[in-house]
RNA sequence: GGGCGAUUAGCUCAGCUGGUCAGAGCGCUCGCCUCACACGCGAGAGGCCACUGGUUCAAGUCCAGUAUCGCCCACCA
């Protein structure tokens, strides 16, 4: 045993987690069964940027089951991984270096990134390939950081494989799940309206939508009748697609268009000749109650040109500019003045157009209104109609859905009312899972399409990869039976230009991790996983595609549990923004507070709940720290040692009972993933343990009391302790860790949780917890009678009385030595009143 | 418009299936250099548990409604 004379917080993180990297201590042990295992199915992170404090909220969270259940007994499978693919990628290395990705140039063997690209006033194009190296390098990079900061946070991952989605075996994993979901029809691909970012030029899914309120501008246009009985108003923030509107449609039961139905107008300045029509989705409310459809403003428009089956006049190219020419039966002359423009100066242009026509009435009335917007994009969404791929997740088909909401029943939870959010994305779903994006950095779709005799793509005509040669690259590699050659030949080939959704990858995480295919071994010891945390924000990505893609491939839940993390919010309530996030960083608080600090403010949240953020918190965990260290090194230097026989004196056989309940608490509440109300307890206990029994106790343990009433306080001290530290050692893994080697073999985090048989006293009666309770009050008395005279502690009391129920008094007198020690008191009395209040009169 | 959650001392939060539950910590006040810890210790003051009804012998604790805040979904002519 070594214990140091004066102990320090500072220097632990760097000791340890070397420490715990030289031992392996985390590593995987896969000789052991399912049963024998916990897994964890971690989220793997983008690793763009900084990591903002609110990963390392609830990545503690995590930690601190693995944690627990490492000292359970279980073996853990805990591993990283790092979501690298995708557009928050693209944009840092576009950000970082200043190039932009061009497909259409060739690859360049010596090209180096711009020197200050990040200042360049224009980013450099550069071909695919050349840009997927840059995106490889630079998240290498950011994934090398936040690998420092996990560390630091003492997460206690098995780092010895961290995957990255754009590794050679997820990406393989991925177009095989693919390949066997075409396999089963379970992915198709359609040509249909799709959601169109049209910075990114990329389709996006229906999870990737949200909202933004912005300004626009009601324009009330005429259409002339074709019986000629007048015009008719409609009102519409979108005057720039008039060149694409197919019809008019008004609510059935509304009278003051149902004579119109069945009948024709003509659009203003364009002259097309549409219908009028009746639908139940047009709201008599709005606008004038009659709407002008187009292919396409928004959605409806899509629901409306499917149902009523009307002729599609496209005007939007995938560059959000106006197509070159004019769609069926449009009038040329008017738009050869909006063709080529943006959605914007078309607007304009057809406003000044229908001003000149006088189709237009009055000025356009000033609104703010909700845009669909891409989540990472900031123009609005467009509708364009392109060719994409989709995964059925029960959008289109009743019976899967039903089969994927009572996969959500099946899984557990932590808090329970989160389910309700998957339930409500599932059945709020409008169609299938669109998983082509129009992007460069991320897994290409394994298919190739023949050509035909015209050098066009025949899409029907599917060329697929044997699984074995997967991952493949259809734009470098050649399909079966094929030569690079025919490659855009005229009855050759073509890849398939578009990557898959991030999330169709990270949706396969407990496939990645677990070697699925590659080690079915290993899958089988860890899969159906046990526990899937995550944030609630990912609900409807990540944790229900993963539901999908299991129950598609292997017909089950992927995990027992879900926990789900809060927000961190500002201290005024409002959900911490990037930019102020990113500001506070991790390795600052580190450095300020210590990890054990920043890991009790995380674990002092419970899951789902949002938490301020606190650096308050934080300054009560690293007080913790301190104490847990300082009390070890009195206990240990006096001489603690476990020693249940030893244990004769009545408040130590109260402390031990005392902390038998907390095991019992500590390890019910963790178990049901409330680490809240286990770190809650075992403080609570902690600190009277410091501020009372050991005051009590001191004097007892130096000797004053004799050999066994000091070897009783020494043995209670020992047990306690060894059953406090680990109790602590999933809150505060360094700390509890550096006092666990002054004493112990190996690490604490490999110990055995405590259990109630480590303290269990025989012949133990009802009462004797509460005696800790008891005799804190008592001497919380004499302290206040010291207090209000305004003298020290350790000043002598000559004369106490204690008054009290007749039965405490009974109690108290036996441990009357202790606390005479502990309060200085040289004679201490007894007398049994009614009262049930303890009084003490003090005589210093 | 539909839904979920929250509303308890100045602040951050505990209060499980209704009856010592009105609590903790921080902050504040007043003390104390007490030989583990001044990165400390002790003692205090602070709340009619958002509001209105209801159920019950009994309600922060259950029910209904209202208000405020946060979030999700829908709408977006």
């Amino acid at each position: 045993m070594s214990v140091p004379d004066k102990p320090s917080i500072d220097g632990l993180e760097e000791k340890w987690s070397a420490a715990w990297e030289a031992d392996e201590l985390y590593r995987f042990d896969r000789s052991k069964s399912r049963e024998e295992i916990y897994s964890i199915d971690t989220p793997p992170i983008t690793a763009s940027g900084s990591l903002h404090v609110g990963h390392v909220f609830s990545y503690t969270h995590t930690d601190l089951v693995a944690r627990f259940q490492r000292m359970r007994g279980r073996e853990v499978f805990y591993p990283m991984g790092w979501d690298d693919n995708g557009l928050p990628s693209e944009r840092r290395v576009q950000n970082f270096y200043g190039v932009r990705c061009d497909p259409s140039l060739p690859y360049d063997v010596d090209f180096t990134p711009p020197v200050d690209g990040a200042k360049a006033k224009d980013q450099v194009p550069i071909s695919r390939r050349n840009f997927v190296e840059l995106c490889d390098v630079l998240t290498a990079e950011d994934e090398q950081a936040y690998e420092a900061v996990w560390r630091r946070l003492a997460l206690s991952v098995d780092w010895s494989e961290p995957y990255r989605t754009i590794g050679s075996h997820p990406r393989a994993i991925s177009q095989k799940a693919f390949l066997r979901n075409l396999a089963r029809g379970d992915a198709y691909q359609a040509e249909a309206p799709t959601l169109w970012d049209i910075t990114f030029r990329t389709a996006v899914a229906q999870a990737e939508l949200e909202d933004r309120e912005r300004p626009g501008a009601y324009h009330r246009i005429g259409f002339a009748r074709v019986d000629g009985g007048g015009e008719v108003w409609i009102e519409t923030t979108r005057p720039e697609l008039l060149p694409a509107c197919v019809a008019l449609v008004a609510h059935p039961d509304d009278e003051r268009y149902q004579p119109l139905f069945g009948t024709d107008v003509r659009t203003p300045v364009f002259g097309v000749k549409v219908p009028v029509l009746a639908h139940r989705l047009a709201d008599p409310d709005k606008g004038s109650g009659i709407a002008m459809i187009c292919t396409f403003g928004d959605l409806n428009d899509v629901t409306w040109w499917r149902e009523l089956q009307l002729p599609m006049r496209a005007i939007l190219g995938v560059d959000g500019r106006l197509l070159p020419d004019p769609p069926d039966d449009v009038d040329a002359s008017a738009y050869s003045r909006v063709t080529g423009k943006t959605v914007f100066a078309a607007r304009e242009e057809t406003v000044a157009m229908l001003q000149e026509a006088g189709a237009l009435e009055g000025d356009p009335k000033q609104i703010t209104h909700p845009v669909k917007f891409y989540e990472k994009g900031d123009r609005p969404l467009e509708i364009v109609t392109t060719r994409q791929w989709y995964l059925r997740n029960g959008g289109r088909d009743g019976e899967l859905r039903e089969a994927l909401l009572a996969r959500g029943q099946a899984l557990n939870w932590h808090p329970p009312h989160m389910q309700v959010r998957y339930e409500h994305w599932v059945n709020g779903l409008t169609g299938d899972w669109l998983i082509s994006r129009q992007r460069y950095f991320g897994v290409p779709f394994p298919v190739w399409y023949r050509l035909d005799d015209a050098g066009e793509p025949i899409h029907d005509d599917l060329l697929l990869p044997d699984e074995t040669s997967l991952p493949i690259d259809p734009s470098s590699d050649c399909p079966p039976g094929y030569i690079e050659s025919q490659r855009g030949q005229p009855g050759g080939f073509v890849g398939d230009p578009d990557v898959m959704d991030t999330w169709a990858t990270s949706s396969l995480s407990p496939q990645i991790a677990g070697g699925w295919t590659f080690d079915d071994d290993l899958m089988a010891r860890v899969f159906p996983m046990d526990l899937r945390p995550q944030g609630q924000d990912i609900i409807r990505t990540w944790l229900f595609s993963t539901v999908v893609r299991s129950h598609l491939e292997f017909g089950v839940t992927p995990w027992a549990n879900a926990a789900i993390s809060g927000w961190i919010l500002d201290p005024d309530r409002k959900k911490m923004s990037k930019s102020k996030g990113e500001v506070i960083t991790p390795i600052a608080l580190f450095d300020e507070y210590g990890s054990d600090a920043v890991r009790y403010w995380a674990a002092s949240a419970r899951l789902g709940t949002d938490a301020a953020f606190d650096v308050g918190q934080m300054k009560i965990g690293r007080r913790l720290a301190i104490k847990a260290l300082n009390a070890s090194n009195f206990a240990l230097t006096l001489g603690a040692t476990p020693d249940l026989a030893a244990v004769t004196e009545p408040l130590d056989r109260s402390l031990l009972a005392a902390l038998a309940t907390v095991i019992e608490d500590a390890t019910k509440a963790f178990a049901g993933y409330d680490h809240t109300h286990a770190l809650k307890v075992t403080e609570t206990f902690f600190w009277t343990f410091c501020d009372d029994y050991v005051e009590l106790i001191k004097e007892r343990g130096y000797g004053s009391h004799g050999e066994a009433g000091a070897a009783s306080a020494k043995a209670t001290l020992g047990t306690a302790l060894s059953v406090l530290l680990r109790l602590f050692a999933p809150f505060m893994p360094y700390v509890t860790e550096e006092v666990w080697s002054w004493w112990q073999k190996g690490s604490i985090h490999r110990a055995d949780w405590p259990t109630v048989d480590e303290v269990k006293l025989s012949d133990l009666t009802g009462t004797e917890a509460t005696l800790l309770t008891l005799i804190g009050v008592a001497l919380s008395k004499v302290r206040g009678a010291k207090s209000t005279a305004q003298v020290s502690m350790r000043t002598p009391v000559s004369r106490a009385v204690v008054r009290a129920a007749a039965g405490d008094i009974e109690r108290l007198q036996t441990v009357s030595h202790d606390l005479a020690a502990a309060g200085r008191i040289e004679q201490i009395e007894f007398e049994p009143t009614d009262d049930s209040e303890i009084t003490i009169d003090v005589t210093m």
